[in-house]
DNA sequence: CGCACCTATTCAACGAATTGACTACAAGGT
DNA sequence: ACCTTGTAGTCAATTCGTTGAATAGGTGCG
């Protein structure tokens, strides 16, 4: 049925203790908080919804709407609550690590490197922008509270350590560009002084 | 040919940048640095390399061993490097991320808080080993310079850009890692004295 | 008025990745 | 003699991921 690449599915559950979502919502769920440790498109939401339907670990019903399409609304069953609590004790394992703007880093030497110097400035922008957007869901999960009110008394931590997770891995991505492009600058002024 | 998710084949290229390889040879390299922003199997590093040869970008000569299984080395053509430089100079698309223990985390509230505590441990300590490792990767690279020194007058610095970064990523896997179990033993206290 | 974007999903096709099993031989230890 | 670990790969099956396109009405903008 599964392979061992299921990671998915319980990224999918666990969205879904959130509250009930269509297919579409998680797509957007996805987009501003789980992707960030977890990346799907909508077709593998849908599909991946679908199978769940299929094994009983989520409920489906039809939500007819008059000037919208209809949806799908899927909420978690009993089964499925278990079969992700279950899943949190197994090994998880290692982060496999997919960043294709390393690669162009990697080859920099031989290669344009303005351009990987545009690219690492475009990531600073991009990163900037995501903590921001993290900024605006902390403020929400922490609905007042301050941060250690929250973390002491809240009964649902998870999505506030992942955000975190989020966070400080795109304040280091700013802190490593910013290096690099140090780094970079110092290097081109060299060589535009040592050729006339 | 080739789909769009093909930075498996640069991340190929770029490795062989550092000389001669075999598959074997590959997949140790791939296993202690690059795997850290593209991780590969050796199977997929021994079909990229055919598909490589196919297309002349490596050329491959067999090296038959007394005692050993013969091997196929595998060297940079000069197409290679053309094609690598090119895509150094195109825009690379965002990071898609990967990380099982964050799913755990995320739904720890629902599941065995303890046990993704434990996860959370060992992420730390192979983070730990990592940090070692990367360590003598980069004593290595360094030459016996300072990193001053070499980042001004080595003619390749990309791959000491993309250990920066590995490194930084296993330091603030440690911080984040660090923060959340203090959070977690902290309900944990607040548990049991609340619950006689 | 028209055009682009948003909601909400499905389908088909292809390429990429993962797993497990299998082949061989060598070195080193118990 | 046996067992494990390391070298150096290959093959097949299946699952996963990605892209593009189709459907179909609604909303906002100029």
């Amino acid at each position: 049925m599964y392979g061992v690449q299921m990671s998915l599915k319980y990224a999918v559950l666990g969205a879904l203790l959130e509250g009930e979502a269509s297919g579409y919502d998680l797509a957007k769920i996805f987009d501003v908080s789980v992707s960030n440790f977890w990346a799907a498109t909508p077709q593998q939401l849908y599909r991946e919804l679908e199978r769940l339907a299929a094994d009983g670990l989520v409920e489906a019903r039809v939500v007819a709407q008059d000037r919208r399409p209809n949806k799908r609304m899927f909420t978690l069953s009993a089964a499925g609550r278990q079969d992700l609590a279950a899943f949190t004790a197994k090994e998880p394992r290692p982060t496999a690590a997919r960043d294709e703007l390393l690669v162009k880093v990697q080859a920099l030497d031989v290669g344009d490197a303005d351009a990987v110097r545009g690219h690492i400035a475009e990531r600073m922008d991009w990163a900037r922008g995501k903590l921001a957007r993290y900024e605006r869901v902390r403020i929400h999960l922490l609905g007042g509270l301050s941060e250690e009110d929250f973390l002491r008394d809240s009964d649902r931590i998870g999505p506030y350590l992942t955000l975190m997770r989020g966070m400080s891995f795109e304040e280091e991505n700013l802190r490593w560009a910013r290096r690099a492009l140090e780094i970079l600058d110092r290097r081109a002024a060299n060589r535009t002084v040592q050729l006339p």
